[in-house]
DNA sequence: GTCTATAACTCGATAGAC
DNA sequence: GTCTATCGAGTTATAGAC
């Protein structure tokens, strides 16, 4: 067995691992026992159970990449694009890495330094200059965006809460777009 | 030392190191500790972990108790009389058990078994008549509710994300009571 | 390339002394 | 009422054999 292969057995172990249960609960020891291999290999390849963790969270995707045409769409469906994007997104390769991150973001007090500036953070860097104006409220819009959001994605991925769980992304876009539009763009209290 | 307070003292210690670590990451001996008695005694007063954890749960108000003025609101103002004793009961004593319950949901997979009908479910429970409508879009209705106010809940109290985190709760009913109004009552397309 | 062996801890839980 | 002592299992991590 090639070494590239065995650890790239090793990474997705790992991600689902990770996805499944969080940080704390996930033990090298089940990792390298689902990549069929020793644990100390697992030491081997990734160093610290950390650096290993750090490692999964490399997202498949170019984050800017994948916002590119969301900037671009015209402002009155802004929040269309971006919710669609997001959602597919969340369906995507990219959905265990997602879980693994927000498993671990809010289950313990590092957790944020752990995943510092991961998801959120990166597609809300990019849409903070589309949101502004000339007030400066930015912050609050992306602040209000960010609950929305991750809100959804705990109640779709996280805790599975029906119908939002099982329901087509485009019926989610129709109902959840319109409050991320007025967060976005439209004048606040 | 009566063996009440030294229970009671346990218990809060339990309470405020499950709301910062959830459950995975705290163990029984740092509680101990905390609580500056010996890690045995926890297990004589509450049996194993997982029962200490849910004699952690007890919230220290009724929920039906706190949302009947909710519910009993001008159905144009249903939203933000919820978020208002919402807000304010995450500010209140309860939040050490409401980020305990958070922490632990979200953490690992039957995080959800182990706090299950815990607060959201209790909350929403309460208002699925009120959102109820011919068409029988409540079950939908309340799983948006359940997504803005988990979000919310995410984005203020575990993630601390600004401006947000630091709003005065007034301020947040008024940037995010409208989107629950319209999730609530007004028409979904 | 991969595993054996083991060090060095920490964990939950229990029995029983004081 | 509270703690000592301890069991047994599980953890990360490393050194080194094959």
């Amino acid at each position: 067995m090639s070494a590239a292969q065995t650890r790239q057995r090793i990474l997705d172990a790992a991600r689902q691992a990770f996805a499944r249960s969080g940080f704390e609960a996930t033990s090298v020891r089940s990792v390298a026992s689902a990549a069929g291999v020793d644990q100390a290999l697992v030491h081997r390849y990734f160093g610290t159970k950390r650096e290993l963790f750090l490692a999964t969270l490399e997202l498949p995707v170019d984050p800017a990449r994948v916002l590119a045409p969301v900037l671009a769409a015209p402002r009155q469906h802004l929040a269309e694009a971006f919710l669609r994007t997001l959602l597919e997104l969340w369906d995507s390769d990219a959905e265990p890495v997602i879980l693994a991150a927000v498993r671990t973001l809010t289950s313990t007090p590092d957790g944020p330094s752990l995943v510092k500036g991961f998801v959120l953070d990166l597609a809300l860097s990019h849409l903070r200059p589309v949101v502004d104006d000339p007030v400066g409220s930015a912050p609050t819009r992306l602040a209000l965006v960010a609950s929305q959001t991750a809100g959804l994605l705990v109640a779709r991925k996280v805790l599975g809460i029906e119908p939002l769980a099982s329901m087509p992304v485009e019926q989610v876009v129709a109902l959840v777009a319109p409050t991320l539009q007025r967060y976005m763009t439209e004048p606040l209290p």
